[in-house]
DNA sequence: ATGACTGAGCATCTCAGA
């Protein structure tokens, strides 16, 4: 199984970037993040000429995110439990293909909104830490896959990318990221390769992708049997070089 | 030489991104 995670910037502007790198690389399910339009502005045609079945939890504007999926798949949840039922933004899809439940994350950025900009993606984590747990104690695969928006340790920017203050790195994001590794989720990328560059992010400003200055911020997490399973775990650096590309590239795990 | 980006929207600027 080839499951796969590509924050693409707004779909309408990366439609033939996604159409070419699924052609290429051929995952069994690709989550997109930051869509940036309602479900009727998604392109699902041009994807299902390829075989690929498109879930989509859209919002004008901001935000959203869908599956695209080759295999057989029922889509569970469409926002994640626990958070308001008033929140409107488009952050999650929860789908289920066989007795394996993958879950697609768009994790609030933190740095807007003052206070209460900050306290949501906090709110929204231990949210999502919750969700996992009950999904982990029914003891059954699980996978998360997403734009975390979460630098889990200095390895994973480059040195000054990033103030310490900033809502990426801080000690309480990192820390809510670290508890969804101890209820038992193993960060795909650092299992394979647990040191060294791993960037799945460059900034479009100051030159920051022919400098090589970036972040690892897009993750896959798996559940104890997926994980004992994994064979291979990468960003696809490859797609940031080129024309117009998103500034986050796709993060790729196959599990055998 | 202290420079410098992208996208959506009701838009000639603001907001958000990270």
């Amino acid at each position: 199984m080839k499951l796969a995670t590509w924050n693409v910037n707004s779909i309408r502007q990366r439609e033939n970037h996604v159409v070419r790198w699924l052609e290429r690389v051929q995952p069994d399910i690709l989550f997109l993040q930051e869509i940036k339009c309602e479900a009727p502005q998604f392109p699902a045609s041009r994807f299902e000429a390829l075989g690929y079945k498109a879930d989509v939890v859209g919002q004008k504007a901001y935000n959203g995110v869908a599956a695209l999926s080759r295999v057989p798949v029922e889509v569970v949840h469409t926002a994640l439990p626990g958070v308001p039922a008033d929140d409107a933004q488009a952050r999650y899809i929860e789908i289920r293909t066989g007795g394996t439940t993958c879950i697609g994350i768009y994790l609030p950025n933190g740095n807007s909104g003052a206070d209460a900009g900050y306290a949501y993606k906090l709110a929204w984590m231990e949210a999502l830490r919750q969700r996992a747990a009950t999904l982990l104690d029914a003891d059954e695969p699980l996978a998360i896959l997403g734009d975390f928006n979460v630098c889990p340790t200095d390895e994973d920017l480059s040195p000054g990318a990033l103030p310490p203050t900033d809502a990426l790195v801080c000690p309480a994001t990192r820390a809510a990221y670290r508890a969804l590794l101890w209820i038992g989720l193993t960060d795909a990328l650092r299992a394979l390769h647990p040191r060294g560059k791993l960037w799945t992010f460059w900034d479009y400003q100051a030159a920051a992708w022919p400098r090589d200055i970036g972040l690892r911020i897009d993750h896959a997490l798996l559940s104890p049997t997926l994980a004992e399973r994994l064979t291979s775990a990468l960003p696809d650096r490859k797609e940031r070089g080129e024309e117009q590309p998103s500034d986050h590239v796709p993060v790729v795990v196959e599990i055998d």
